[in-house]
DNA sequence: TTTATTTGACCACC
DNA sequence: GGTGGTCAAATAAA
């Protein structure tokens, strides 16, 4: 639609880059305020630095299950587990003075003795209790491999895809790269091992299996382990495709956190709706915005044709996944369709 | 050139 | 020693 509005795509380009300019801005003053937060890194930076105020609410399902967000940001949590642990354990210190966490009689079942005070889900409470159990056992050696995984596991049967590849599992939401193939003793089909594709960047460890049933070909048996720590997650904030919650692993699966099956789609609206005050910021110094006034939003009535497209373009660029083609493609590929009838017609 | 997948080998557990 | 889970080099794909 903007290609019929240069002038307009023009402005709109204007504004990102003075927006990204400010973020840029930001993120180099907070660069020492970041380095403290140990493995937290950008998550906690946001969450600290205003951003988590201007947050929208969550809009998964699973988000809207939960209670009230308190301070408490397990996703952090977890981050500074994995970069630093004594950070960690000063963290859910700082939590239990707060009183966000309360020791539990000396008959709890849990292997460790917090609890959330009041209203937490089961997810939250397990994430913590498996984090502090991580403190209490000794790391792993680096290039040993680690024990088969204890912690909890979800077995799911999904159909399998009724159209394209059908030897892929159906989407879950998330990204996963293959890191393994197995025969399996007794089984017609082998099993397919997936790791979050995030595990690197984000120590994100959560894992899958997926194997076709011996009966029902057309049926996967997918296994999922682990907790998604990744902020990141390329399909799940956009459109979660959420797992049915009966199958969903108590403390893993993402409808448990709502910070991290929405996270980025908080950050992308976060970012949107800073681009959007810059956008009536700018108005009020710029001749750019000239027409801008009052109505549902700045954008709102600047675009009347094309409804919030600075915060639809920052969608699509950081939302979009792993598709193979990318964002900036989807953007200007029919501006570069015009650009090229229009260089054949000269 | 980068990223993802394949696959044989390695290793922990039973 | 057998089995399942993971690693990592080789290979393929984008």
């Amino acid at each position: 639609m903007l290609s019929n509005q240069p002038e307009t795509l023009l402005a709109t380009c204007d504004e990102i880059i003075s927006i990204f300019s400010r973020v840029r801005e930001r993120l180099i003053v907070s660069q020492g305020q970041m380095m403290s937060f140990g493995g937290a890194g950008i998550q906690e930076w946001l969450r600290t630095s205003g951003a988590a105020a201007s947050l929208p609410p969550a809009t998964s399902a699973a988000a809207a299950t939960t209670t009230p967000r308190e301070p408490m940001d397990l996703v952090s949590a977890q981050a500074m587990l994995g970069g630093d642990r004594s950070k960690f354990q000063e963290y859910l210190e700082s939590a239990k003075m707060k009183g966000m966490l309360v020791e539990q009689p000396p008959q709890s079942s849990s292997s460790l003795d917090f609890m959330f005070r009041g209203g937490r889900d089961v997810g939250e409470v397990q994430t913590v209790i498996n984090a502090l159990d991580s403190i209490r056992t000794s790391p792993p050696q680096r290039h040993q491999r680690r024990r088969k995984d204890e912690g909890s596991k979800v077995v799911t049967t999904v159909p399998a895809p009724q159209m394209g590849n059908l030897d892929l599992p159906p989407e879950d939401g998330y990204t996963w790269r293959k890191y393994g193939q197995k025969e399996i003793l007794g089984t017609k089909y082998p099993r397919s091992y997936y790791r979050c594709t995030h595990q690197k960047f984000y120590e994100c460890p959560a894992k899958k299996q997926v194997q076709r049933l011996d009966d029902d070909p057309y049926m996967f048996e997918v296994t999922y382990r682990g907790t998604h720590t990744c902020h990141m997650s390329s399909t799940a904030p956009s459109a979660p495709a959420p797992l049915p919650e009966h199958t969903l692993p108590p403390p893993t699966a993402a409808v448990h956190h709502p910070h991290l099956s929405t996270s980025l789609a908080n950050t992308t609206n976060w970012l949107s709706m800073h681009i959007l005050q810059g956008v009536s910021a700018a108005g009020t110094n710029s001749s750019m915005a000239a027409g801008s006034s009052g109505g549902a939003g700045p954008s709102a009535s600047r675009f009347p044709d094309c409804q919030l497209p600075v915060a639809d373009m920052a969608d699509a660029m950081f939302n979009s996944g792993s598709s193979s083609s990318t964002s900036m493609d989807l953007i200007f590929s029919s501006m570069d369709e015009k650009w090229d009838s229009e260089v054949k017609k000269a």
